[in-house]
DNA sequence: CGATAATGATACGGCCCCGTAACGATCCGG
DNA sequence: CCGGATCGTTACGGGGCCGTATCATTATCG
């Protein structure tokens, strides 16, 4: 449980959307930062057809995803040997850094926020 | 001062992306939240020169943003009477609303989340 | 005045993403 | 064994954003 008023949520947001801005790398679209957020906080294994459903998206736009996040290093994937139509997407240690990278943002942009 | 752990700003940030996903309207740019969210936070004037100086982009990029923030009615331009080169950009009822949506939002989930 | 500077907009070539529809590969039930 | 269901991927046409370079308009200063 966690107390925020609506101007101090404005202004994190602001503030961490302008880190990421200068960030000349990261420039996820809000639909790759879920499903990478998803993939890292949510319980294994991932598959395309979950992580669609999860987001309310189309397969496609995972695949797209995944692709583009691959070639950051962000995730990999890998055939489920047990039922090969599957593909398990697996971490990353340059995603979890990058996900580490975003809590530092968020928590330190919070910690300077004032009670306005 | 807000204190918030890494964990829950992670949890945050994906929640509020999500349900910014299922919002079938705004997939705004990261660049584009950060432009509208100074333009509603920061005091007035402004102008496309001062947006591309405080985010650390070039004009085009804010003249851009603009036309497609303008499409939507998020903002709105003028020439400023007194120095016709210049634009000041206005906030419109419609990108109050929006602005005032994604405080909800934030507001929303951070008061669901555990302590964890 | 006229030359220079400053502002915002535009043109161009390139890349990425979208939604729909189709596809090959794999599993499963009769 | 084989037809249907399920999985992830790919193809297609369309649209958006990017950075660089250039432009027209307006202001400034000698």
């Amino acid at each position: 449980m966690l107390e925020i008023k609506p101007t101090q949520a404005l202004r994190l947001w602001r503030e961490v959307h302008l880190d990421l801005v200068r960030d000349t790398q990261a420039d996820l679209s809000v639909r790759q930062t879920a499903i990478l957020l998803t993939i890292y906080l949510e319980l294994p294994p991932h598959t395309v057809r979950g992580l669609a459903a999860r987001l309310g998206v189309t397969k496609p736009v995972i695949t797209r995803a995944l692709d583009s996040m691959g070639k950051l290093g962000l995730v990999s994937r890998k055939r489920d040997e047990y039922d090969k139509r599957n593909v398990v997407i697996q971490r990353t240690v340059a995603g979890a850094l990058a996900v580490e990278h975003l809590a530092d943002l968020v928590t330190a942009r919070a910690r300077e926020l004032g009670s306005a």
